[in-house]
DNA sequence: GCACCTACCTAACGTTTGTTAGGTTCGCTG
DNA sequence: CAGCGAACCTAACAAACGTTAGGTAGGTGC
């Protein structure tokens, strides 16, 4: 239920977002869903909630596995590529929270923002350790930047397509660190 | 009242953006939009054309005032501002179109889809342009990238901040060509 | 002064939405 | 077997939606 509320959301936004479709899909009755929620709102802050959670988890790994790893490069495409997997490999959750997130109702937005900013604080420490020369006030832009690569892979990236997840990540990651000019140096990622 | 619907677009997206909502922002009542506009999908077609419009336009304007100018770097960089100038400095029409086109039904969005492709194509000339050594099918990609950074920023940069939006296409620019350590050696950008 | 057009309004329509109250089915437990 | 709670259903509710038909006020052209 969870599952076809996070596919919704991610094809249609918040609103377009029925519960009468949600409980179509799972082969229930809409008013069945307020057995297990009290609102639709409630229903979703479960769904942006587990997108997180995906992400954090999915973080929290690669920092444990990339533990005695001592190239920086590798340990931050690592957590590219987990990213990614966080997008793609496990569901529609972190998928729905990138794409509908700003189309929800604001007073549930406040209820998650929290889970997002512990995502972002995360990252902000991965950046400081993996590029301490980079001046600290420029270190959020960094992020936002290369957040905003990877999350608009979605509107474009195709699993079944030529390139794989592993390949994107590393295109992403020599993109990031060393600009374009990289991309050509990069083995035929696949 | 297509600043109305654009700037509702913004805040809420395609389906949460009602015609009541838009009549009440200029003061009318929502029956007479059916006076300028056939249906609300009609009334969004021309909202996102817009945007788009705004966004070649300034494109253009860019390609003609860097007629003479053989710093590739410098054209792409005003070509950058140009499309942030676009997001933040023309009114909503194109932070609408940026941020609620996905919300859109499909009908309406493959209406748009060939103005956007025009804009892509401009871009991939221009990266093609400024990037010659760059492998073709790689370009793509790397615009993707570019657009990523780009419009993501509508979800996070302040206008009224420290940093000015000049100062952000600089960032944006060196980071997409050098990569992150750039950012440190960039002039204080404001 | 009459016809006409533009821009708006009122008032309703059919539909869909989130939500709720009350009832049914089924498996578990004592 | 009786009792109970979880999971679901039916059927309806009020509200809000896009949309429409018909009407009104003010300006323009002849």
């Amino acid at each position: 239920m969870l599952d076809a509320a996070a596919e919704r959301l991610v094809a249609q936004g918040y609103t377009a977002t029925t519960l009468r479709e949600i409980a179509a899909d799972i082969g229930i009755k809409a008013g069945s869903i307020y057995h297990h929620f009290e609102s639709k709102e409630d229903l979703f802050i479960e769904v942006f909630s587990r997108g997180i959670e995906v992400m954090v988890d999915a973080f929290g790994d690669v920092d444990i596995a990339m533990n005695g790893c001592d190239s920086k490069s590798d340990r931050l495409e690592a957590h590219v590529r987990a990213h990614l997997g966080a997008l793609f490999e496990h569901g529609s959750f972190t998928a729905a929270h990138v794409t509908a997130f700003f189309t929800a109702p604001e007073e549930l937005r406040s209820a998650i923002v929290p889970l997002r900013d512990d995502y972002e604080h995360r990252w902000n420490a991965l950046l400081a350790d993996v590029l301490p020369e980079l001046d600290s006030a420029r270190l959020p832009i960094a992020r936002l930047f290369l957040f905003g690569a990877m999350n608009t892979t979605i509107e474009w990236f195709d699993l079944s397509g030529d390139l794989s997840l592993d390949g994107l990540a590393n295109l992403i990651t020599v993109q990031f660190l060393e600009g374009v000019h990289a991309l050509n140096l990069q083995r035929s990622t696949r």
